[in-house]
DNA sequence: TGTACATCAGTGAACGCGCGTTCACTGATGTAC
DNA sequence: TGTACATCAGTGAACGCGCGTTCACTGATGTAC
């Protein structure tokens, strides 16, 4: 058995991903190169290819690590929200001024979102899987009733307008304009989530 | 006067920016070279040094292009539409699968918006202008009432959901999950910009 | 109208540089006996 | 326990390539007389 040595191989890993999830969200999937990346993990760039097929293997795989832990973040945010006030939580932890700045520890699509869109289908469908995950969180606590797709087509439109609330917010140079969109950005996902949905 | 001279030179201006703002649109700012570029307009990649200072100043000004003629785009959408149902326009002109398809000629900041994000605070105001244009053309056809101010917040979150909704639509592979995001979110845009707003 | 000259958009070779990927190697660790 | 051997993550030089930018040039057009 070598085990020891599969947990260094990943440990290396891991560190290569962390430094990816965080460079491709603040710089730019496109921007990043091996070669830095690998020295930013404290490697040299030839050992890369020990742990990935490709380039485009490790931006499928850094964009299902980046939502995992986005996911992961909201599950946690969410557990030490006292009952009834779990929504409320979710979407003022999502629409903050924090995760304005820090684009490379917060959401992927906010980060990301036509970045992704450009990527092949089996890309999109890994990284769906993750961004589904934080949908269905939503869904979980939107208000009892109706039916489960249309539950989760509503948790998607209160996701979009976070996400998208937020990469307005990110484009706007003015603070206080910045100020005004986290406050009615916020309230327009709480009214979406909660107040009743017409038959189209 | 030079003035054929000038009208010539202004017309590979011209042709640069137009290529420039569908490629950048369509495959990423970073992902598309001086010398392709020229190559498309017709042109030797030396000669892009008489028409811009720089690739960063080609990319401001493209931004700048792009978004005046998605601008256009959407006024001439609401000259034609009936009185009373401007609005409804607007909204299902932005929200639909063609504009889902064409992203080389639809909104910059559903294309671009984190490559925006990552421009100097000068080139994201001077695109910045054209976007707050298209946010107050929404503006002006929201219910009437309320001050200016909190209509263009309002405009703004109307215009984050769709533009959300639109990315959402870019990265999902499933046509029929696309159509019922297309519905929810044509649905939410309308009910934000016109049911009542409550204070904060 | 015809000729000499000036302008300058556009050409294409050349610059240094970083990219993704390959590959012969090294050296620490784990296995066999 | 000690020694010989195997494994393989990690190293770093090298590959061909496209990048942004510069620059000496060409040649069509416009001006001067």
């Amino acid at each position: 058995m070598a085990r020891h040595k599969d947990d260094r191989k990943q440990a290396s890993r891991e560190a290569i991903l962390k430094r990816a999830a965080e460079r491709f969200r603040r710089e730019g999937i496109a921007a990043v190169g091996v070669r830095p990346l690998m020295a930013d993990a404290g490697l040299t760039h030839g050992g890369f290819y020990a742990h990935f097929a490709s380039r485009d293997d490790l931006v499928a795989a850094t964009l299902e690590y980046a939502s995992e832990a986005t996911l992961g973040y909201f599950r946690e945010a969410l557990a030490t929200a006292p009952e009834g006030q779990k929504l409320e939580r979710l979407i003022s932890t999502y629409l903050r001024p924090l995760h304005r700045e820090h684009m490379g520890l917060g959401c992927a699509v906010s980060a990301l979102g036509p970045e992704i869109a450009r990527q092949d289908p089996e890309t999109r469908q890994r990284f769906d899987v993750r961004r589904r995950g934080l949908v269905a969180l939503l869904a979980e606590h939107l208000p009892e009733g109706g039916q489960p797709e249309a539950r989760l087509d509503r948790a998607s439109i209160v996701f979009a307008t976070m996400m998208g609330t937020l990469q307005l917010m990110r484009i706007e140079t003015d603070p206080a304009v910045v100020e005004r969109l986290v406050a009615a950005g916020r309230q327009a996902a709480l009214r979406l989530a909660t107040q009743p949905w017409p038959a189209a």
